[in-house]
DNA sequence: AATGAATGAGCCTTCATTCAT
DNA sequence: GATGAATGAAGGCTCATTCAT
């Protein structure tokens, strides 16, 4: 930028790119991939019609685009080192909670769409899901299965740990994916930052009570 | 039909209106409302293209009927008395997962479309999701909150009550809502019968250990 | 018509159908396959956008139809009977070629576009064109050549007899093949009644000397 | 080229130019001008999308740039210079049919678009037609009839001249523009050089005995 | 001079819906 | 009461073309 560019500038092509995939994510968030139409992709991108076929061929195309921007964002709020970071499991455990739910509690909002993506792609999976799952869940799924080994004393490919992981996950994520219900079962919940801090509290407690529980029987 | 009816039709009025809900349903949980034809459901149920007008106005009053016929086999499986029948809060907290996973789990089988309809509900409410949360997921969401509530020691409205409720919730739900997710983290996870049994059992173990927890720091 | 119609009545479905039929036959006949719009069809049957795929499921579809179509008409004009009912082989083949000269004369008419259909079939085959061929196309070509093999006086298959039962088609062919051309290298020329039975005298004259030269070397 | 012209771009305008031509011929001559699409054409002739409309204006301006070329093509293989090498009228008949009837035969070959054009221009005539029609065909159209009158002994304007005429280019013609017939009404056909040989011979002695017969008359 | 990004018209098709029967 | 014919809106997509660069 100061001295000399060899690389030709970057002219508005991924501009109007990154402009459809942000657009897309919204739109796919809100109705699905199927009931989302090119249209008003277009329209909220500020781009033509055409813009879609020409950068990503598809409808399909534009939507791998947005399942693989979801991973890249996904990777980058990385569990590793914030598990790694922690002096004990536990430390780990809550911040992993802490991390993960205000990920989620943010889905609703504007630009947070990636969250709401998935919810679609639970109800119906569509062919990006399975590398999804492999570059930007499963790894922070491993993470958070190595945290709860260690916290029970057990091998993480035990059934006890598993289970428990997903116990762990489910948690979290059931304040993104029923939040809809939660809504409408507790009307006055409002998901102020001490509420969350609160339901990850929460989250963190249930499930180390439970696990400490589980590390004493397997230790006699 | 007694006397002297003279052409008693093929297809009775309400066999067909009966027939398009159980095919509509399919259809919904299948690909959502928008993506659903009315096309396919009337072919499924081997209906004329124009009864779903007919019968329910619109494409939105079938789905309206669909929703409601998922209520009334939700109250069906009515919780309260699951709980009243259990001699123990404990025990009727194990019978309450037990049966709400096993739902969940058969949700993917042909003919057990409810759940996979309130999927696609939780990634994009309609308006009829709040007569479905009045009238179905309400009652039992306040039968299992009463349990736990015993358990804890704790009146129903206490927030570690209201949180706790949505742990278990979260855990059973989780098995169906996770489900493309966990079958790709987890692929030789069957679900067999014994394989249910040990997810609802960890399920209750889990949550007794917290829930017991917080019933002795609450006495203190 | 009279007392008792056992059928149904044909609503307007049929009728609308036929409209469609002879619409895209102009169309195609104009355009071509792929330059023929469904719109403009539809305007010119005055039916709605959507009858094609209403009527034909396809535009594809719609152009079988055409094509059957124009089989039919073929058919009709069959020149068998044509050729049965002359007294003598050089009659016949005078019959045979007034016949289809003509039709192929009024191609340009409006209405008659079954021959524009088999230019376009000429300059882009589709796979249709295997059925043309083989209802209505194969057949007048074995009865043209079984006249020319009685001329000739050898047997139908005898390359000679081929070859010149396609220079007598090509001689009638090229009036509506070559129309264009023609036009423009013989500006004067009018398509009177008059004129058509002097081409159609002409390239009797013009094949029956040629085929009676040939008779005579055969017999030598 | 002789001096220091720095950087000889790797395509030359005029090499560009012509690719896009050739590649036109072949995409017009398959798919008809409607149905053609540029950005084929472009790929063929490795050439920039935008190139089309950059050299030719438009996609007719491409189009009648094709034509042009067809033309030059066809002035190329000048008849009167055939005609006038030969020493007798009917030897010169014999020439030009063979020369055209090959010419008509290898149309289907790769780089032979040119007659695979003009059925297109049968089928569908554009503006382009006249310009063809003027400096390629009639000439050679004179060129043959001049020949004929030789034969029949009549001036070329007697209309027996000019029917017959039409008569010789019918069935030349035929062979390319009723290929796809052909092929299927004679299957075991082959299109050799054998047969072309055949082919030509069999024109030729067709009109010459129709040709003869009628000079008698003439003198008579 | 020559290109790649971007455009808007228009294509075929499918959709939920209505109407006459 | 219940159906098949017909509708018009809107869908995704492709097209030839243009405009900055």
């Amino acid at each position: 930028m100061s001295t000399a560019l060899p690389l030709p500038p970057p002219h508005d092509h991924d501009a109007t790119r990154a402009r459809l995939v942000e657009a897309a994510g919204e739109v796919f968030a809100e109705h699905g991939f199927q009931a989302a139409t090119v249209r008003e992709i277009c329209a909220r991108a500020g781009a033509n019609i055409a813009a879609v076929n020409y950068h990503f061929r598809d409808k399909m195309g534009l939507y791998d685009a947005v399942l693989l921007e979801s991973i890249c964002v996904a990777k980058m709020a990385d569990l590793r080192q914030l598990a790694e970071q922690s002096q004990t499991p536990e430390i780990a455990l809550h911040q992993i909670v802490n991390g993960m739910l205000r990920r989620m509690a943010h889905a609703a909002e504007r630009g947070n769409w990636h969250v709401r993506i998935m919810a679609h792609e639970m109800a119906h999976p569509t062919s990006g899901l399975d590398r999804v799952v492999e570059l930007a869940i499963g790894p922070n799924y491993s993470v958070l299965r190595g945290v709860i080994a260690q916290i029970v004393g057990l091998p993480p490919h035990h059934d006890v740990v598993r289970l428990s992981t997903h116990s762990v996950i489910a948690q979290v994520v059931h304040w993104a994916h029923a939040r809809p219900v939660i809504s409408r079962v507790w009307p006055d919940l409002e998901m102020t930052d001490a509420r969350l801090d609160q339901i990850a509290r929460h989250i963190t407690d249930f499930s180390l009570a439970a696990l400490r529980t589980f590390a004493q029987e397997s230790t006699k």
